[in-house]
DNA sequence: CCTGCAACATACCTACAAGTATGTATATAT
DNA sequence: ATATATACATACTTGTAGGTATGTTGCAGG
């Protein structure tokens, strides 16, 4: 692996356990067995670095299994709209142990760390937001389309919902320290939007 | 107001602001006209200051609301249990406007800054969604007690997800400084609550 | 009236995070 | 073979956050 991707990635850890503003860009790279000019080499700035996380590892990651889902669905057209979104959400949460609960949704934790205080992090977590909503909109939509769920669902409003909802449930898990609390909570989750299929 | 509130409650609004760790006490208490040892003369260091915030402030103003709610219920024994979680959510979120939502949840923002890096405030912070956890639950039994809210609901997965649905559209509304998306997901919340009622 | 403590102010110290300046080895092009 | 750029290492600088040490003032109690 590149010298800049290592960085990259080892920072992207540190971040999951100190936040970005605790992270110590000198102490991670030399985990990495090189010193601070490499990494003054790949990044004028600490915050170059966060953005470049962000842009390169954050956003294929965390938008990459909503597109995913609604690329299955397009082609397989007799799929359930609702059952694609609640298979995605099962996958991601699945994603989620007892040993790291603790440190949260890296989304999450960036969002309510740096969004106030770096405009340039806001824009570009942000960006990430648009693009899960804009896919499960989209599957919403489909759903609607097929007549598989009730017309009186607003997708718009649903759409920001099931995000606030995954991402909330990171919230629990993470201050509790315990995973059957984020299973709970990614439960009603998962009931409440099968509540939104046409019977 | 006596010296110590007003540090307490200047270093909570800095807090919303700039995160704990971009909080600067000196310079937050020379706003108040006072110094740095006036602050070491209340507080033996930086966290204990942010313990009191979470312990005189946050606390009692997240978990009073859901009491209050609760003890409305079980006087006036006919109202709607799913009503009054209804009217609980959208009192706490009318205190949000196009100003202050990029700020996000208080509560929130500490969890994802503090939680992992400090185990003090894990543990007062998650103090907080137990207790908020403890009144939603409770009520949400009581309207099933009365048959008001249909039996197949659990109580222990909604409550967290009523907090998590909470939290995260403060993250919505955060990340996208926009005031019409975070209004948006609570929609969502509100109806996926009214459909737990028994008809 | 004087003693002692509470309630601050002022000055100072120390660690260290972030960044800079410079050096050097290796590869590549000419 | 030489020049040049790339990819780092090393050493240094600077600002400042957090905390300490030492005043100073005023008031309450004996």
């Amino acid at each position: 692996m590149d010298t800049r991707t290592a960085i990259l990635e080892k920072n992207y850890e540190a971040i999951l356990e100190k936040g970005f503003q605790g992270v110590r860009t000198d102490k991670v790279v030399a985990d990495l067995g090189i010193t601070k000019g490499a990494f003054y080499h790949y990044f004028p700035n600490k915050n170059t670095l966060g953005y470049a996380v962000v842009d390169e590892i954050i956003y294929p990651n965390f938008v990459g299994v909503w597109e995913d889902s609604y690329n299955k669905l397009i082609k397989n057209i007799d799929t359930q709209a609702i059952d694609v979104i609640c298979q995605t959400i099962e996958k991601i949460a699945s994603f989620s142990t007892a040993e790291n609960i603790s440190v949260g949704c890296p989304l999450n934790n960036l969002i309510q760390e740096m969004s106030t205080i770096d405009e340039n992090f806001r824009q570009k977590l942000a960006a990430i937001i648009d693009k899960q909503y804009f896919f499960i909109q989209a599957i919403l939509e489909k759903g609607k389309e097929s007549q598989q769920i009730k017309p009186e669902v607003n997708s718009n409003e649903w759409s920001y919902f099931i995000i606030a909802g995954l991402e909330g449930s990171y919230t629990i898990g993470k201050v509790k320290n315990n995973l059957e609390a984020f299973q709970a909570s990614i439960k009603s989750l998962l009931m409440a939007l099968k509540s939104l299929k046409n019977i």
